[in-house]
DNA sequence: TCTGGGGTCCTAGGACCC
DNA sequence: TCTGGGGTCCTAGGACCC
């Protein structure tokens, strides 16, 4: 096809929220607005959302184990929440709504970002970035970003460009700028600050004299295809505004593989816990299997200790068991999870304390895509145990029921901790916000 | 002594993302 | 004491086939 002039009036803008778990914590919380706050991830280990007035007191705070900087945080007045998951899925649709309506096209990235197609001039689309922010404020309370170019890879290098000039008011098209200005912005830019580039990329990059976007942009793109793949080599296209990268409109409807892994809020040291884990987090996983609706034909699971924790020796282990037939049924996946210990622990390892553990299901399909023959059906397979145990669960609780090790009804000592868990506002009843005149 | 060649399918692992 | 969780895509290389 033709891309001539005519084409250059078709843009993609990432839009983005601004700090968004610290936004959405401020929605239902008016009394938040201007004070720093900090978001923390699952068992309040490390930070991983900071509103701009926390940065601005520490720039690094992003990523810093909550317990080195609890006093800091207490003597600076920054406000600290737990996750709150609920609360930012359901703020994550009401937003991506709103985006969706000025869009032809739209697909939504992350639980905070969404391209969309747009069309029009730099100026037009300057305005129409600018209503976009004043609507989806309005709306829902959260601040987003509106970062425009020709091609994904574009408006997201436009994207760090909006959050460093605070000059755009939180709306940047790269179109703006002439050649001679984006060689120098180019220019000034370290490969690893674009999309798709991280550590590993970059020194390689470096490593052949690639040292900034500029001369990534205007490297040979089939040296760059030859020496890593033909996901850099769109990269460089993308840089140069040549689309190679399609908006994906349709959310994909199933997971090509589904994980459920969690940290201990205390480290695990005995076979018989991490039994119980193995068993819990196996039917956890299962119940997102069946909601989706697919069948799993592997099983892997995994432990390990902490990176940080040098008070333990060392170690990590992956085990991957294939199942016979494709199975959604939860005590299909305990024991096929339960037989990988001699091989997870070959030998007994004194003093190891373990902080995490997971457990991935793969090779996903559809369930009543191919029934199983008859003569192969597993055990359990057929008696709906796993429907039931998620109606139970739906009606009575995470906690109400469980199969063989994880049918403890008292939450164990290493579950998960969230001990500054805000209101899920929106997703219940019974923690709404109460509006006083 | 001599031990093909080309093709497809599948999976594990690397790298990246938010 | 205390450092997240859940995904995707691509490629190399092995298995297997004729």
């Amino acid at each position: 096809m033709f891309e001539g002039p005519a084409d250059a009036r078709n843009q993609i803008a990432l839009i983005d929220c601004v700090s968004f778990y610290a936004s959405c914590e401020r929605v239902f919380e008016p009394k938040l607005a201007g004070r720093p706050i900090a978001v923390l991830s699952n068992n309040d280990g490390c930070v991983v959302a900071a509103s701009p007035e926390a940065k601005r007191l520490d720039p690094s705070i992003m990523g810093k184990p909550y317990f080195q900087i609890k006093a800091w945080c207490q003597l600076h007045g920054v406000v600290v929440r737990s996750s709150n998951y609920e609360l930012y899925g359901s703020l994550s649709d009401r937003v991506m709504t709103l985006i969706g309506r000025y869009a032809s096209a739209q697909e939504v990235y992350s639980i905070d970002e969404s391209f969309v197609a747009l069309r029009g001039s730099v100026e037009e689309l300057t305005a129409l970035g600018q209503e976009i922010r004043h609507t989806v404020l309005q709306h829902t309370g959260v601040p987003v970003r509106v970062s425009i170019g020709r091609t994904k890879t574009l408006a997201k290098l436009a994207s760090v460009g909006a959050k460093k000039d605070p000059s755009c008011n939180d709306v940047m098209h790269i179109g703006k700028y002439s050649s001679e200005q984006l060689d120098r912005i180019m220019a000034s830019m370290p490969t690893t600050e674009i999309w798709g580039i991280a550590s590993r990329t970059g020194k390689k990059l470096t490593a052949m004299g690639i040292h900034t976007v500029k001369d990534l942009r205007d490297a040979d793109p089939k040296l760059i295809r030859k020496k890593f793949s033909v996901v850099l080599q769109r990269t460089v296209m993308e840089l140069r505004g040549v689309p190679c990268i399609e908006l994906e409109k349709q959310p994909r409807e199933q997971k090509d593989q589904l994980i459920y892994s969690r940290s201990f809020s205390k480290k695990i040291q005995t076979l018989d816990e991490m039994k119980q884990v193995i068993s819990l987090y196996a039917q956890r996983v299962s119940a997102r299997l069946r909601a989706q609706g697919s069948l799993a034909g592997q099983v892997s699971v995994w432990v390990a200790t902490g990176w940080a924790d040098t008070g333990s020796p060392r170690h990590s282990a992956h085990v991957t068991v294939p199942l016979g037939t494709p199975s959604d049924d939860p005590i299909t996946f305990t024991k096929a999870a339960s037989r990988v210990f001699p091989d997870l622990f070959p030998e007994y390892l004194p003093g190891v304390r373990y902080a995490r553990a997971g457990v991935t299901l793969t090779d996903l399909r559809p369930a009543g895509a191919i029934q199983p023959l008859a003569l192969f059906q597993p055990e359990f397979e057929g008696r709906e145990i796993g429907k039931t145990l998620d109606e139970i669960t739906r009606r009575m609780g995470g906690e109400a029921i469980g199969v063989g090790l994880g049918g403890f009804k008292q939450p164990a000592g290493w579950e998960m901790k969230r001990e500054l868990l805000s209101k899920r506002a929106t997703t219940h009843w019974d923690e709404l916000v109460e509006v006083r005149a």
